[in-house]
DNA sequence: AAAGTCCTTACGGAACCATTACAGCAGCGA
DNA sequence: TCGCTGCTGTAATGGTTCCGTAAGGACTTT
């Protein structure tokens, strides 16, 4: 399904599903009910920290939407004080601006971000993603080969020629990600994306983790023959 | 190089997009052309209400580019009723000021806003930020034969006769073009633009990166057989 | 034969990538 | 709490590849 999937077509997945939305801008907060109501999501709101914790402990939500900026008590504080009690999964909002709010978002638990000005429907594509995943949560990922490489999702484990690498957390995104997606080439832009989850950056990050990554997977990191660079382009992992 | 401009600096993601831009006035409406083609874009315009239906109608945008504040029949409804046919996604140009804008601008259906005055660059960050999502960013592109010659876009691969050749980014790009179209002839002009989005510039980089890319596709560069030159008018690559 | 068009070659600047070093930070153990 | 260790992003440097430009020669056409 598009993101420019009118309102009225937007599937409607599951019933029931209770989502909790904190927000004090009141015209993001308007917004965002209208969009998942309209989805078939039973909304509830908060304007600040506190309200959040209370409306989160009565209605006990399936999901939240959780401003990172809030008066009162900032939206990470919230995110871990709610994960003390409940594994309800988060989506943070986060101003444009500073990477680092994701980052720290990210490690503060939240399952997804969206960065403000935000579409509508994309917040109701993300919702609707995570509600499926958590669904299903504890099915394990199968793992699958890719060449010489065996990548299981489950334990975090990539191994060549059946023997397990020691690759470190990004080291390990970045191959899984190209494992998923292998022979396709990827510019280092969207690889930032796809696997730092920043929406801008310092592209090097990419060109020094390829390299770090080499050194591990490669028979010569010198001479890639795996993970080939495209000139102009970026980078591939050939199968 | 005569067009080191900013424009020829944005990244160009994947052509033959189509984009309907919809603005009175002149001046924004030629500026917004003008970059969104240089990002490899295909741009159609209209300048009222009406006209924007028309064309729409007609091209078939993937997405559109929306001013608010038209003469005839205003944005919003325009958004309710190309809405009501296709799912196309939809972004607003808002005037500075009347927040009531952004509700019923994103109430309306609109995938994103713009307020004026707004960065060109800007606009075409937020387009290609849509398309990207709308057009499922990972999905790989069909891989296809024309002749003895294979392309493959996603891996950024061209074979002949299966074996992978090893292009330099213009030599593809234009290898690729051609065989998008095969057995039609092409003036440098027309090149230039497709291949390189220049407006102007000098057309004998085009001559010699079709002798650069005859080096690595001929059995005999000398006497080319497959990228044949078409007296007084071009170039053709012969199936 | 002259004019117009295209081929070919070479060059130097620019873009791009690899590599290294380093500092901040988190995690860990004592 | 404090140091230690390993991870990760940033910056700087150097080397490589690419590509636009120019200029002279070759080929077509009239």
């Amino acid at each position: 399904m598009s993101v420019a999937t009118p309102i009225s077509q937007l599937n409607i997945e599951r019933a029931d599903r209770r989502v909790l939305v904190v927000e004090d801008d009141p015209t993001v907060l308007e917004v965002a009910c209208t969009y998942l109501r309209a989805a078939g999501y039973v909304v509830s709101t908060a304007v600040d920290g506190f309200e959040a914790l209370e409306v989160a402990a009565q209605t006990n939500p399936d999901l939240i939407v959780l401003d990172r900026m809030l008066p009162g008590i900032d939206g990470a504080e919230v995110c871990r004080r709610i994960r003390e009690n409940a594994s309800v999964p988060i989506i943070f909002l986060t101003a444009m601006g500073a990477p680092d709010d994701r980052i720290s978002g990210l490690e503060a638990g939240a399952d997804d971000y969206l960065t403000k000005p935000f579409s509508p429907r994309e917040l109701v594509l993300r919702v609707q993603a995570i509600l499926r995943r958590s669904a299903g949560e504890f099915a394990p990922e199968a793992a699958f080969m890719v060449g010489d490489f065996t990548l299981d999702l489950s334990a975090r484990i990539i191994s060549k020629h059946g023997t397990e690498l020691s690759l470190t957390t990004r080291e390990f995104d970045l191959m899984a990600f190209l494992m998923k997606h292998p022979g396709q080439a990827f510019s280092r832009e969207q690889l930032v994306r796809a696997v730092w989850h920043w929406e801008f950056g310092d592209l090097s990050t990419v060109t020094v983790t390829v390299r770090r990554l080499r050194e591990k997977i490669e028979q010569n990191p010198t001479i890639p023959a795996i993970l080939t660079t495209v000139w102009g382009v970026g980078y591939r992992l050939n199968v």
